[in-house]
DNA sequence: TCTGGGGTCCTAGGACCC
DNA sequence: TCTGGGGTCCTAGGACCC
């Protein structure tokens, strides 16, 4: 007897950060929301009611007006506030599934095999989400995650018909789906890949499905050949085993404003070091080699441009913001050149490896230095007191090339002095 | 003036080895 | 005039994702 095919369900919250927001704010019900990424660059989130006035990515300079004309709501990224509100999604979906995997911050695929009513399961999933977090998701529900991602987009682009829930096991129904989507929407297609693909004659997803798989991997990867075999019904991808530590944490951030000088450069790159080593110490893990780039804008075609990175070897596996400081600020002076105006600081932290997997260098001229226990009592004590209250003495506290955000809301759920406040009449 | 941030996976090519 | 073949490991860069 052949096995039942895997079920798979993606669980995709509708425009995330702008719900987010909607859910402090009941009065903004029926205002389009649209939420902008660091700095105030440009649109990463708009509410349904948005989409038909402003486009993903645009800069918020350059469509300031529209925004105004059409009474569109901003807001700055909190990332306090969609952090947390994705962790309270994510624990209950948890406790309502066999499986799953957290695929990003507004994500979740689901293992659904052997279940029998997945219709019914994914209704209450999006009933239970709405009512505990205020969050509207929508679910779809497949043989792939290829397919079940689909599903997805389906429930989202037919929100009125499927109420929000779309399950294509059917090979009816999934074959509807594939012929009614463009190439372009399948997950794993990108821009180039359309490109590629318009010049085969493949422009539906279906065509995709049927196009032959060695021919895709001969021409070009077996990313996009498992991508078709997946669309055909076979399952290439996994559920993702939980909780796996990254492979390369990376902290990178625009600067608030140009600088020209290399003292406020320097500043940034600790700042980013200090977030990057906390995430390092979050997943157990220690660094062998630091990554440390500089660059100018790349828009402005006046402006004279420069990037440049070093990669520094660590002189042994190390979780120490103090060592990690100190290497990668002396590698800003190398890449340094002065008479640009900089716009961006990465710190990346790669050759990873996980706490006590690796084996000291007993000939090595720098031994390590047991540390253990103080970077455990530094980051206990900004665990409890919030993130930078004791930090190295090359982070600024309000520095004045930090982040711009001017229309930020409170940090209503993770911030005692910010809780939401309702006034009962 | 002003255009995000943080990841993964795959591949090609170089260095090195026998 | 003539200059192998096969393998591994590492890295940089491309493409893609949300």
């Amino acid at each position: 007897m052949s096995k039942a095919p895997p079920v798979f369900g993606l669980i995709d919250c509708n425009s995330f950060y702008a719900s987010c927001e909607r859910v402090f704010r009941p009065d903004l019900a029926k205002v389009p929301i649209v939420v902008l990424s660091n700095n105030d660059g440009c649109v990463i989130a708009r509410s349904y009611d948005a989409k038909p006035y402003v486009k993903m990515g645009e800069p918020y300079f350059q469509i300031k007006h529209k925004l105004k004309q059409h009474g569109i709501v901003l807001f700055s990224s909190n990332y306090a506030l969609y952090g947390d509100m994705s962790e309270r999604v994510m624990t209950l979906i948890e406790s309502m599934v066999p499986a799953d995997e957290v695929y990003s911050i507004d994500e979740a695929f689901v293992g659904l095999t052997g279940i029998n009513d997945v219709d019914g399961l994914g209704r209450k999933i999006r009933s239970q989400l709405l009512l505990c977090t205020g969050i509207p998701v929508g679910v779809g529900i497949a043989h792939t995650k290829t397919l079940a991602k689909l599903a997805n987009h389906t429930a989202k682009r037919l929100q009125a018909q499927t109420g929000g829930v779309v399950n294509i096991c059917d090979p009816i129904k999934r074959d509807w789906v594939l012929r009614n989507t463009d190439v372009a929407e399948v997950w794993g297609v990108g821009r180039r890949m359309k490109l590629h693909l318009d010049g085969m004659g493949i422009k539906t997803a279906m065509d995709l499905a049927k196009a032959d798989a060695w021919t895709l991997r001969k021409n070009f990867s077996v990313v996009i050949e498992k991508t078709a075999r997946e669309l055909a019904g076979t399952a290439c991808l996994e559920l993702d085993e939980p909780d796996l530590p990254k492979q390369e944490i990376c902290c990178s951030r625009m600067f608030g404003k140009r600088l020209t000088e290399l003292a406020p450069i320097k500043e940034a790159v600790a700042t980013y070091v200090m977030r990057a080593s906390e995430k390092l110490r979050g997943q157990n893990s220690l660094c062998k080699k630091i990554r440390v780039s500089i660059r100018t804008g790349m828009f402005n075609p006046d402006e004279a441009k420069y990037a440049n990175g070093v990669l520094i070897e660590m002189p042994y596996p190390t979780d120490d913001v103090r060592l990690l400081t100190e290497a990668a600020v002396g590698a800003v002076e190398r890449v340094f050149r002065p008479g640009f105006k900089y716009s961006k600081a990465e710190v990346m932290l790669v050759s990873l490896c996980q706490t006590g997997e690796y084996t000291d260098d007993l000939f090595a001229s720098s031994q390590p230095v047991e540390t253990t226990r103080v970077m455990a009592v530094l980051d206990e004590i900004n665990g409890r007191w919030g993130r930078g209250m004791l930090r190295a003495a090359s982070v600024p506290r309000n520095p004045d090339w930090g982040m711009r955000r001017e229309m930020m809301s409170q940090s209503y759920t993770t911030r005692l002095d910010q809780l939401w406040t309702v006034n009962c009449r």
